[in-house]
DNA sequence: CATGAATGAGGATTCATTCAT
DNA sequence: TATGAATGAATCCTCATTCAT
């Protein structure tokens, strides 16, 4: 999980005072971290300034530049942030179903109704705002989407050998689990970013995920009948 | 096919040195997009400046203001020009195969085998350069990727019904149609524009369409088999 | 002699509009780097702001860098205009005389009561603001001394030649010109930039050259009498 | 020499707990000062922070500032300290030699071999950095330099009287104790700041120091024989 | 005495856009 | 039409200094 930055973790030897603090340093460092997830979601990355976010976060731009090295790095940290929960969202789901196709479908239904719905601004910062804004956070937007192209491949694994089956042929499964990332990707930027329609986000991603396991089943030997 | 701006006046009544100059216009116009195209691909859309854009085109800043209104609109033009290509690879395959689910496989492929193989910039523009840059660009990039969706939408009826087969139930082809753009999307960002492995495209274009035409086959009534 | 930067230099094929824009550039050049060299003079490179020089010299800021790379490259620009100044009026005044010890004397009366009198504000550009700003500064100053410092090597070895006299023993003569230089600068410095005692400048040059003369005399071998 | 500033009480009625804080007060005092002088000689007055200078000597900025006013003052004190270190080294010297030419040639090779050698970064802060940094700064360096250049003046009286000679005619005294200082400032810049020839300091030093006594030599009455 | 988080004014630099020629 | 010099608002970032604990 990622932690503040000026942090010397010797959680022992510390007084009470230096404990609220540390405390008050790392709500502080989720305060800005806040504001300006906020700013980039509805103002977008570059106009968004520090100046705004500062103001936003009710602290100077000083104090800003002493929780983050710059306005890149502040994306970067968000982007981490962001990155853990929406893997702890899907990954915990999946879990509870034992590694099943079912849990892969309740992992894609919590993905839409779990961190589209409740999380739209950080949806809109790993879908939008982090897209294209320079080299280094193109890097980590790279690491993130692996991580999960990652997961959704160990899932894919899971699952098939957990229930038997096996991939038909020579299918690329990196390949099927970046298309399921895709399609996370643009159903979420679709009709939450772009229309906005999160009442029937439920429905949506249900039909998304319909198509993404029957996309599936049909690569397996068995499930096959073509 | 976008026109250049100024002065698309009809062709006629026009002397042999007016449409001389028509001609140096437009490509004129052209020579600046495409000068524009490479920098916002490589440099980036915000770090690339007019007077770059200028001095790769050869031509002086206020010539560059001359074609086109200001810098964003540079990218609209751009993304029309892009879309239209992009739109006429995928129709014409699909066309050319009349409306059958091997159409539908056969525009599939155009696009990782004909679009992203040989414009892999235009792929940077559409899929990375264009998003979350301003208002007015992300509204044109809906508008370009709603009428993919919908060239999506329209094979898979054209072909459902060419084949005598219809959709099982409840299902939502417009979702379908979207995921089958994520994985487009994500397929040519994450091998394309991050990995670069123009050599393997080919390979993995086939899997993810495989993965498109098998989900897509499920969520046929006859289609279906379990 | 240092030339304004932006110069596409054919001076020839230029119409007498275009001659003109480029002499309106070359004066713009001059009007900035002289309100900068003010300013640094009087209120100290760092206290200075680009606001300011642009201000002074009547101009935007962004004119200020249509001329100049940046601040540390406006003090560089001074600095080189300041080094041919200074070298000239030395050189010139030496060769006058045709590289005897009366045309090193001369030369030393000069730069007091030409160069200090007349240009102060340069002085003060070389000998304190020009000292400890940065690296490429310090590497420019270096250079410039290093140039003078040969300047005054190459004299005293040509009178030394013209008036048939040899150095005694194993004596360095490029100490001997840095030290001259030193004497220059420091007289300068201390009676010019800390004293502001320029009606007295002529008498104390003089006798500072005598002082330097009678050290060099000392170091001939027919001058020497101890 | 320059004591510390917080409480500079006599040393009478102090416990013994009190000594030893006064001796850790002045040793932290010298601490920070030192990890000043090692910045400002390494990094430059302007680009060492604070914040770098409380680190390097090992304390929070917050006692920076319990033992200097600001950083301005910081440099004060230094040069101070090495004012008073310099005008030692040579006044020692000179004094061990009884006022005599001698003891002013024994002077001059003690600020080469002794002071620039052992000491090069409060050469450096002396000779560069406090060059030209704010009003009060140059007036300290003014102040330093005029006792200096006093030094030399009362030497080259003392030496006069004692070795029972005369200056020659009208010749400023105090012309030719700047211009010494002078020698030795640039000397001392030129090849230990910028050559680092440490190595060769010592023959350097020498020559000139002999041309400095064989000007000044030259103003004698008995000496000159020109 | 010591700490170090917070401040915020200040400054360099960029760059889209304009417009006289 | 074309040019490119000029504009100046906008923005990121630094850092000396303060002060509550």
């Amino acid at each position: 999980m990622p932690a503040p930055k000026p942090n010397n973790n010797n959680k022992d030897n510390l007084s009470k005072s230096a404990l609220r603090r540390q405390r008050e340093r790392e709500q502080r460092y989720q305060t800005i971290l806040q504001a300006a997830e906020t700013l980039f979601a509805t103002e977008g990355y570059h106009k968004a300034s520090m100046e705004q976010i500062a103001d936003a976060a009710e602290v100077s731009v000083g104090a800003v530049y002493f929780y983050f090295k710059n306005k890149e790095d502040l994306l970067i940290q968000m982007m981490d942030e962001i990155g853990y929960l929406m893997r702890s969202i899907l990954g915990t789901e999946f879990k509870k179903y034992g590694a099943t196709i079912e849990g892969f479908k309740q992992a894609g239904y919590a993905f839409f109704e779990d961190f589209c719905i409740n999380y739209p601004e950080r949806a809109a910062i790993v879908f939008r705002e982090s897209v294209g804004k320079s080299a280094l956070v193109e890097q980590r937007r790279k690491e993130l989407f692996d991580k999960c192209t990652g997961d959704v491949l160990n899932a894919l694994t899971a699952v098939s050998e957990n229930e038997g089956i096996t991939f038909k042929g020579q299918f690329s499964t990196e390949v099927i689990a970046v298309s399921v990332m895709g399609i996370y990707e643009r159903v979420a930027y679709h009709y939450l970013l772009w229309q906005n329609k999160t009442e029937d986000l439920k429905h949506i991603g249900r039909d998304a995920v319909a198509f993404i396991v029957g996309g599936v089943k049909n690569l397996f030997e068995e499930a096959s009948c073509i």
